[in-house]
DNA sequence: GTCTATAAATGGATAGAC
DNA sequence: GTCTATCCATTTATAGAC
């Protein structure tokens, strides 16, 4: 809206605002397809530029990847800020977010779809101790909880993993209030206290 | 050793010796490197074979998965065949074999890493309900089985995910003993009787 | 700042000789 | 039964015009 709209006569646009769509598009075409195949051509159609683009604001495509997993893992998501009610909360969470009709732009299905590339996992890896990993770790609480926190982030990465991914018949036809009772018996040893 | 060796001079050899060698080769190759990665060119020559003789013999790669998914998951593994102790055997089994140091050629992983392709899941998810789900599902009982084992699994593969593949540090690091006490924690609500 | 055009490499699958 | 040679599609990344 600012003058700079006309500086140029055709294609003129703003570069953060350019850089801002090409990020929320690799997170979403990361997120839906995958690391090897998300291609870059994809996530720039997506932003509404050109392939080229992408290496001009991101070096390559890890870059952009680097930048995307960040983004994607900075909000708080299944893992809430309360420290009441924790267990309940992520189980809830958990059963809603990976039912069938479900969103599907999450944290955890960008981590199981680029599982599989060498070059990403490195860059998943310090998003999850960076954000979801620290934060659970510090809702638990005591000396074993970023073992704890870990094993939380296992059953729900496993939880999205058979139930939205791969999608069982049985955990994709189930009753999400019943899943979510028994995510959370299986979460409650390790959010309470020690269960030597 | 049969007269069939010199039936011809040079590259002769037994067709379902080549089968079975593009075969394993495929199970190693889709397991280390998942669906995306693993070229049927490498598999080839792991196999000793040339590249086109993937074609020849499975018609085409996702043919070829077909078969290496359901070689992988067919044996039980991570699941034992006993109901006694079954909670305790799968937790340590589970600890022990996503170690730093272990082998690395398990079902799990398989499913792991090619879970990004969507000409994959659909294999993946007929293997593993056909093996290890009803395999575990057989061994918990009960009218909720299916569920229970399905959550089960997803714990396994969210500890193979963040252990083994990811790495988190806290995980590689983890204590083998005390890590299967806190599986065995978590799975102890699904492997018993019910949990309202 | 953005485009078109192209480089350079790699993928799966196929034809035809031996 | 196995090979060599090739086709065709697709990928990331780059060069240079506007």
């Amino acid at each position: 809206m600012s003058a700079e709209e006309s500086a140029t006569p055709a294609h003129r646009r703003d570069a953060v605002a350019t850089r801002e769509a090409i990020l929320a598009a690799a997170v979403a075409e990361f997120t839906e397809n995958g690391y090897a195949r998300a291609g870059v051509r994809q996530i720039a159609e997506r932003a509404g530029v050109t392939a080229m683009m992408i290496n001009r604001y991101f070096g390559s495509k890890q870059g952009l990847f680097a930048e995307a997993v960040d983004r994607s893992f900075a909000p708080a998501t299944v893992v809430g800020t309360e420290r009441r009610g924790l267990t309940q909360t992520m189980a809830r969470s958990l059963a809603e977010s990976t039912a069938p009709g479900a969103e599907r732009l999450d944290p955890f299905l960008l981590m199981l779809r680029c599982a599989s590339d060498p070059a990403a996992v490195d860059i998943v890896r310090r998003g999850i101790e960076a954000h979801v990993g620290s934060r659970l770790a510090g809702l638990i609480g005591g000396d074993e909880a970023d073992v704890r926190a870990q094993l939380g982030l296992a059953l729900a990465a496993g939880t999205w993993l058979l139930r939205a991914v791969i999608g069982t018949e049985a955990l994709a036809g189930a009753d999400d209030d019943r899943l979510a009772e028994l995510l959370a018996s299986m979460l409650e040893p390790i959010t309470s206290g020690d269960s030597r």
